[in-house]
DNA sequence: ACATTTGTTATGTCCCACATAACGACAAAA
DNA sequence: TTTTGTCGTTATGTGGGACATAACAAATGT
């Protein structure tokens, strides 16, 4: 048995399941037949028995894709296609404690990027009332002194910048990588500080030009950025 | 009852079903008891007692987040929790078609800000090896001429960047994005060509800075932004 | 015309049975 | 002693049947 030890190359036979089968299948059959949403499916028995299962295990199946949005249920009616929830599934499993060190540290720079890379978004669609939405937050910022108040303070500042960007996508995204973002920067003893605060970069966003806040920002996470060199 | 129908902003009852709820109750006990990767889990027959409901609806329920990559099963040994694929379920609803066209263009922008916030995880971790595979890239694109080359490279090279990043994650959700990317492209007659070209970016990784590099891929694709304005 | 009742039907849930693979223990062979 | 083969045990994988329930549709009554 040594021997086997020193094998390499060798994946230990993925057995799938029926039901993984069965839903690609199903994923393929719904692509195929080009259904659009709210389109009725066929019902279960009629499913199983194309492709030759047993109720059960098409229930998994559905559950699944009925758990990515990709379709709904109702008694009675049956099925019919939905548009999935591409950041339902995202969410899921998107828990610190889960989730091996260096994806966590892959998911860190990942909002470093999305910050950084938002500028052209941000200036393409910011309005007058958005930056003095986002100046009263900065503002509030300096009234207060305690901990949790900053970090709620830091969230709202961001998170309004990504609703800015006009991208919901950006936006969910944003809220589903904060708790990440927290257990990283907790991690640390002291609180990180930039260059440029938030004031500034509101400053920037008010008076100056789009080169002008990619690079306030860039100096804004640049504390995080330096972080990163040791990897 | 038509009183209901006009009442606004009050979603029909979310009749959850109970493999919705089991899933959340496992979820829920996997967490609180911070399993490690690789614990053994109670066995089916026990999870369904505990949870008051048939092996069936506990199966649905494994049966997600198996899918998930949560748990993985083997006959006999029984559930071990594992590390969850945090990627793999995003891929499984990442169909142009199937997505809606908000969320697409969402996606599209997605891709433009992440590859402009790129530049300072390029530029901290690029190697000259790194540079001259890309140069190599960027050349065979003037041999060749047929526009399926054209799309192949234009993958090749982007890819390559995300590679340089070193982060994984970045990297898979490239590739994951590419699809969707080149079906919105192609909705567009004519290719789209920006002002700085891939051996354009080559020589500022080579000889120029970060700030250079910055606005040369901001350049490379403006003419995307410029799509963008109209939204 | 409208409200009520009744029937039908597809999903939701449960239960039981058996197949199958993998583990563990033990025995046989080297 | 170490390896190899055999076999029973066991937890998951799969199949099939039954009934509950909600929702739709048609028939009924006012």
């Amino acid at each position: 048995m040594a021997i086997q030890n020193r094998i390499t190359g060798l994946e230990p036979v993925a057995t799938q399941t029926m039901a993984d089968v069965v839903e690609v299948h199903l994923r393929d059959y719904l692509k195929k037949k080009s259904f659009k949403p709210g389109d009725a499916l066929p019902k279960e028995l009629e499913l199983a028995e194309a492709l030759g299962v047993s109720r059960n295990v098409l229930r998994e199946a559905l559950s699944r894709l009925r758990m990515l949005g990709m379709i709904e249920t109702k008694k009675k009616t049956g099925m019919v296609l939905a548009r999935p929830d591409i950041l339902g599934a995202f969410e899921r499993v998107l828990d610190p404690l889960i989730i091996d060190q260096s994806t966590l540290q892959d998911i860190f720079e990942l909002r470093l990027v999305l910050e950084t890379g938002m500028a052209e978004l941000l200036y393409l669609r910011k309005t007058e009332k958005d930056v003095a939405a986002l100046e009263q937050i900065a503002l509030k910022e300096k009234q207060h002194n305690d901990e949790t108040f900053r970090i709620e303070n830091e969230i709202a500042f961001h998170g309004k910048l990504y609703e800015i960007s006009g991208n919901q996508t950006l936006k969910r995204f944003q809220i589903m990588l904060l708790p990440i973002f927290d257990y990283v920067v907790t991690l640390e003893k002291k609180p990180i500080k930039g260059e440029v605060d938030h004031m500034g970069l509101v400053r920037i966003l008010k008076t100056g030009g789009i080169e002008d806040f990619k690079k306030g920002m860039q100096a804004h996470l640049q504390p995080h950025f330096d972080r990163l060199k040791s990897k």
